[in-house]
DNA sequence: CTGAAAGCGCTAACAG
DNA sequence: CTGTTAGCGCTTTCAG
């Protein structure tokens, strides 16, 4: 910048003032700067500018389970496009969902002094760090913190299941199964309340396979519905995510029984698949775009309150429910 | 770090010391420090560290075209998990393809001053700012630069595709059609020679509808694919990329016209789909990772020599190719 | 092993 | 409208 101001036979400041688009320049130095920045390649350092107290470094940390699920990067996607329209860029970072690994992100984000962060906390999760010492505005996204009170976004996920428990029990099936990844996520044991308490509510007993744990993955998934096919009664299933769902569509593939089916998540082929899957859809680029908007409106306004937002799912039905 | 320089009874400089990892600290001082750290709930400020020159930002950029689509998600998150095993963390934005868009975030990116710069560059594209003028080493992935001679990471489009006609070809099948996205990608330009080289290689000629451009979303290739099915002779398809084969899928679905299938891309539940979707699957994980490694040595090394890397593609035949 | 001084690239406060 | 001065939080000489 000193060069700039050198070449252009202006001050320092002055330049200052023309790169950060402030008006009060006379019109030939704006054109003599801006003919010395060409000349000299100069880019300003936004990470130098950033580190005075009060100015802002544009950044804003997301942290998510794990990008290369789609549900997740959709999410990430839905932030990062209402965060780049205010001119913030995104740090994205995937916890695996694994404590460890989500302190130190926390940690990283912090420390790179992001404006704001976004955070769908881990499984299990921990009371310590959780919004406080964060010394950034947060907002907590498809799982709120452990420790509660905290602005965050959800989905209705309860309500999501109980729409699903009802329309399999109203077609006539009685013994649906619940089939899932580990009721250590916040979303999957809402979606088990959800399932239990519906059940409950029409008289049934839930489903369920002796010392099972949830599947973190597809293949668990198919092992544990090929299991539910062999060793139950099961007259319909309820799959609890999306992988759960890819994973009990291939074990009644593959043992060629065939079940009523609803899933939670919705996915690209959904209606593609054996004339058509059921799904509780997730309302995720209003979930993305509600979470990212929360967080911009705390990094202006002091006195927010906080909130919780809970947005609701929707039923989606293709068939699967009765066929 | 200055109060904790005074808490501690140390100097400044002992204190960045302690933060910094370096071992020459007598064990009581760095007691010391670490209390005073924990007291006070001090975090070190990285973009204050970054400013100086010769230290890194431990920022990576990362530009795709979309991040809601699995593809890119999928290159990302690759990425990412080879970069933050390295300390490093991304900084990931979307072009979604469009040139203004690239060029502004390619400034910001180099502004912040990221030490590197993973980039899908956009479609159609542009001569200026490719590799040059961005003063932190660059690898492009997926596609590459148009003004060429950099280092990159790219699937064998043209041989993928030749495979799957290949295939389709030796089924005794004629008539094969190419769907997808523009030609102005790179990608689905390789794939399109590819087609047209095995079909001629056959003595076939392409089968094409007047006026087409390509489809940008699934309803336009599920429109195009209906069109194909109407007013030619179709008899199968090669849709060169994920959306185009979701849309023909569908399309097939609708009127009730079957016709065998070979996609570009594969996709979670292409097992899943009528029996099972044949596709031509990339190595994503594999792109991902080796342009992050490729920035990473990069970075370290001055003495690099510029590569190109092109990792095969494989041919997964699920049945589709004949049904 | 420790510290004092200088300065990274930039912006804020205050003159002119 | 423009410039001067100070200083953000840190690291790097270079002396002890």
């Amino acid at each position: 910048m000193n060069h700039v101001a050198e070449r252009a036979g202006v001050s320092l400041k002055t330049v200052s003032r023309y790169v950060n688009g402030e008006t009060n320049i006379a019109p030939e130095l704006g054109e003599r700067i801006a003919a010395a920045i060409a000349e000299l390649g100069y880019r300003r350092n936004l990470a130098a500018a950033s580190i005075r107290p009060g100015q802002a470094s544009r950044l804003i940390g997301l942290i998510i389970s794990d990008l290369a699920n789609p549900y997740y990067s959709a999410l990430a996607a839905a932030a990062e496009q209402e965060v780049m329209a205010q001119g913030y860029v995104l740090v994205v970072s995937s916890s695996t969902d694994d404590i460890a690994r989500y302190d130190h992100l926390v940690s990283r984000l912090v420390e790179q002094r992001v404006d704001g962060l976004i955070i769908v906390p881990p499984r299990g999760g921990h009371d310590r760090i959780d919004s406080d010492s964060l010394l950034s505005p947060a907002v907590f996204l498809d799982r709120p913190p452990l420790s509660g009170g905290a602005d965050c976004v959800l989905a209705d996920n309860r309500g999501g299941a109980r729409s699903a428990i009802e329309a399999l029990l109203n077609g006539g099936l009685r013994q649906v199964a619940f089939l899932s990844d580990s009721l250590e996520v916040f979303t999957i044991r809402e979606r088990w309340l959800g399932y239990l308490e519906t059940m409950a509510c029409h008289g049934v007993d839930p489903v369920s396979l002796p010392n099972w744990t949830g599947a973190h993955s597809r293949e668990e998934a198919k092992a544990g519905a090929i299991r539910l096919l062999q060793e139950t009664e099961v007259e319909a299933f309820f799959t609890a995510n999306n992988r759960a769902t890819l994973g009990a569509l291939e074990a009644m593939q593959e043992t060629g029984i065939q079940r009523p089916i609803i899933g939670f998540d919705d996915f690209e082929s959904a209606s593609l698949i054996g004339g058509g899957i059921s799904v509780v859809r997730q309302p995720v680029e209003e979930m993305g775009r509600a979470a990212a908007q929360m967080l911009l409106a705390k990094m202006t306004r002091e006195t927010s309150q906080q909130q919780q937002v809970v947005l609701p799912t929707e039923l989606v039905l293709r068939g699967s429910e009765a066929r």
